[in-house]
DNA sequence: CGCGAAGGTGAGCAAGCGCTTAGGGTGCGG
DNA sequence: CCGCACCCTAAGCGCTTGCTCACCTTCGCG
C-alpha cells in the first residue's frame, strides 16, 4: 500500500472527500513545516483547492489542528485500551502495548508529529480536551505496569516515573522515525517491546 | 540561585550585555511558543529594546537562533564527551552520561526545547552543521555502550538501535519537564540512569 | 424545467510580519 | 571641546497572513 493510499485509509471517517483531502494536505504541511510556519493557502493548495474552499469546511486554521489531533489521539489511546484489556501475562500486555504503540507512531510517524508535538498550538478549551486523552493513556500503561509488579514479574521501584519514561520513549518515535531509514516500523516496535521489558526489570525469556 | 540568574550564567560568554540580553529573551519565547509563532517584535520587547534593535546585533531572527541552538548542542555534546573520557567502568561511565545529560535538559528546560525541537527552522547551512554536532553527540555514546559490550559488562544485541533509543530517551525529557512539577532534575537522572543500565542489560547491583 | 442547497472561486481587507532607514544621544580619545 | 564610533529609537516599507464576501457552478428533486 502506497503512502497516499494509507493516508487516505486513516482518514476513511472524514466526510466529506472534499474536507479529508483537506485534512491529509494539512497533517503533510504541519509534519513538515509545523503549524506556525504553515499557511492556509499552502494547506488548501495541497488540497486542490483556492485559499477560501478551506473555510467552508473548517471555521479555522486551528479547528483543522483539532481535528487532527483529536482523531491521532484517540487512535493511540485505543491502541493502549486494547493491549491492556488483552488477555495474557502483564509481560505479554506490556510488549504487545509498546509493539503496536510503537509501529503506529513510525508508520504514521507524519500524523504521529502532528499529533505529539504540535498541541501547544491549539486553543486553550482544545488543549484541555486533548491533555485528558493523554492522561487516559498514561493511566492504561500505569495499569499494566502495576499489574506486573502485584503478579511479581515486574521490578520497578518507581511506578508513575517508570510509566513516564516508557511513554515519552515510544512517543519520540515519532521525531526521529525516517520511511526511507533501514528500520522497519515492526522492526522498530519489537526492539522497543524488548528494551521497555527490560526497563521493567523483567526477567523472563527474552 | 534564581531562574533568571541561571539563565544568565548559562549565556554568560555571549557579549556585550544587550546581545546576552536578546539572546535569554528569544530563549524564553521560542520555547514558550516556538520559533516562527514568536515576533521580533516579542523578543526585543521582553529584552527592554525597540524591535530595531535586534538587527544591531544579529543580522536576522534565524541568526539568534543559530546561535542558541550552537551554543545548546555543544553544550550537550561536552557533557557527554567528558563522560565518555572519564575513568570508571563502562557502566559508571553510561549511568554519568545520562544523569549529566538528563540534569541538563531538565534544569535548562527552556534552553533545552529550544536545541532540541526547533532545528527544523534552521537555514539549510546552519541545519546541515547542527546536525553533525547531533552525530557526535550519537557516537559518544555508542562508543561507551560498545565499551561495555566488549567487556562483557553489557548485553546489547542491536547497538545503532539503543543508542538511538537511550539519546531519544533522555532528549525528550526537556519535553514533559516542568520545573513545578515534582522530581527535581537530580532525581530524574537517577531515575533515568538506572533505567538505561537495564535497557543495555548490565547486571551489576544497582 | 425551475429552484434551492451545497460547494466552489477571485479578489481583497485589516492586521501583523521581518526588516530597513534616517537620525538622536552618549561617552571617550585627542 | 570636538568628532566619531557605538548603541539605540521612531517611523514605516513591502509583503504575507488568516479570513471574508459577492458571486458562480453543479446537481438532486418536485
Amino acid at each position: 500500500m502506497g503512502a497516499e493510499a494509507k493516508r487516505a485509509e486513516e482518514w476513511a471517517d472524514v466526510t466529506p472527500d472534499a474536507a479529508r483531502r483537506l485534512v491529509t494536505a494539512a497533517v503533510q504541511a504541519f509534519a513538515e513545516r509545523g503549524y506556525h510556519a504553515t499557511t492556509t493557502r499552502d494547506i488548501a493548495g495541497r488540497a486542490g483547492m483556492s485559499p477560501a474552499a478551506l473555510y467552508i469546511h473548517y471555521k479555522t486554521k486551528e479547528e483543522l489542528l483539532y481535528q487532527i489531533s483529536g482523531v491521532g489521539h484517540r487512535l493511540a489511546l485505543d491502541i493502549l485500551r486494547r493491549a491492556r484489556e488483552g488477555d495474557g501475562s502483564p509481560a505479554e500486555r506490556l510488549a504487545e502495548a509498546v509493539r503496536t504503540f510503537v509501529r503506529w507512531h513510525a508508520e504514521h510517524h507524519t500524523t504521529a508529529r502532528v499529533v505529539q508535538y504540535e498541541l501547544g498550538a491549539l486553543g486553550e478549551e482544545h488543549h484541555d480536551e486533548i491533555v485528558g486523552l493523554r492522561r487516559d493513556s498514561d493511566a492504561a500503561v500505569r495499569a499494566i505496569i502495576e499489574d506486573g509488579v502485584a503478579t511479581g514479574d515486574f521490578d520497578v521501584p518507581d511506578v508513575r516515573g517508570t510509566t513516564l519514561a516508557v511513554l515519552s520513549l515510544c512517543i519520540d518515535v515519532a521525531r526521529w522515525f525516517s520511511a526511507d531509514g533501514k528500520r522497519t516500523p515492526g522492526e522498530v516496535g519489537e526492539l522497543y517491546a524488548g528494551l521497555v521489558l527490560r526497563m521493567v526489570g523483567y526477567a523472563g525469556q527474552e
